[in-house]
DNA sequence: ATAGACCCTGTAGTAGCTACAGGTTCAAGT
DNA sequence: ACTTGAACCTGTAGCTACTACAGGGTCTAT
């Protein structure tokens, strides 16, 4: 029996990630993602691998982190030589960064569930959003 | 005795907010921050209120919401003249967009920390980042 | 009153996409 | 095998969200 490997287009990718069709010829081209294996005839043929792969680009993008800062989340996987130390200082570096984004959006949900809960009692809320992210 | 308003130039709320000289403009220019007043020879003179809205657009940009989205936001304080149902369909749709936000920011925040402490054992962690916001 | 830091405007450049044009390949149906 | 239309190819231009620069005016501390 033959390994049934997923093979899937371009426009395939794109529907399954949620990514534009040519948002991942970018990401190629800026060396985000890998360039993928061809058809005779050139189309691209990409596989789960690259499914995950997007699908991190597109949350990560999501979720405000640069395109450098995800290349460095990448690097973590991709198997640059990095020693034990430095992929230690860079995931603290990066925990550090989720951890205050949490805390932020903590502080929106907050705010936001305040608003809505009184404008259950069918007046317009008095809208303090803007002192949710705000502290000195 | 008067009252004490604290003024700032553009470069001091720059500096106060981590926004960029330039990009105060910019929001300005696009109507998402307000004109600010003048002093007789032209220069822009902002307060409190300008440091506190132009955080929550620095932070909200920061946690991957577009212009769009902050200017939708902000609609809610500046007072629309929304129905009460309006402002609560909103806020709810946000809610969802944050709760979802910090889930995905909790699952990349456990596989970083699982990544640092198998780093602690001295080996570099065979990286399983990319799974972190996969899931099918 | 003057020097230098800071601000003014308009405009051009950058990052990160997104859309389009003009042509080729693929696959489903005959 | 042949057709035909959807999907793909490349290059390039346009868009959002900034960021930098040039050439000039304003502010403030001496």
């Amino acid at each position: 029996m033959k390994s049934e490997k997923i093979q899937l287009s371009r426009g395939s990718l794109s529907t399954e990630t949620g990514v534009n069709i040519e948002t991942i010829r970018y990401y190629e081209k800026i060396g985000l993602m890998p360039d993928p294996a061809r058809s005779s005839g050139g189309h691209r043929i990409y596989d789960q691998s690259h499914t995950k792969r997007l699908s991190f680009i597109r949350r990560s993008r999501e979720l405000g982190f640069t395109l450098q800062e995800i290349r460095e989340l990448l690097e973590l996987v991709d198997g640059g030589d990095y020693t034990c130390a430095e992929v230690r200082d860079r995931t603290l570096y990066h925990l550090d960064d989720v951890a205050q984004k949490i805390r932020d959006l903590q502080k929106m949900q907050s705010t936001l569930r305040s608003m809505a809960s009184r404008c259950d009692g069918g007046l317009v809320p008095d809208c303090p959003i803007v002192d949710a992210l705000y502290s000195d």
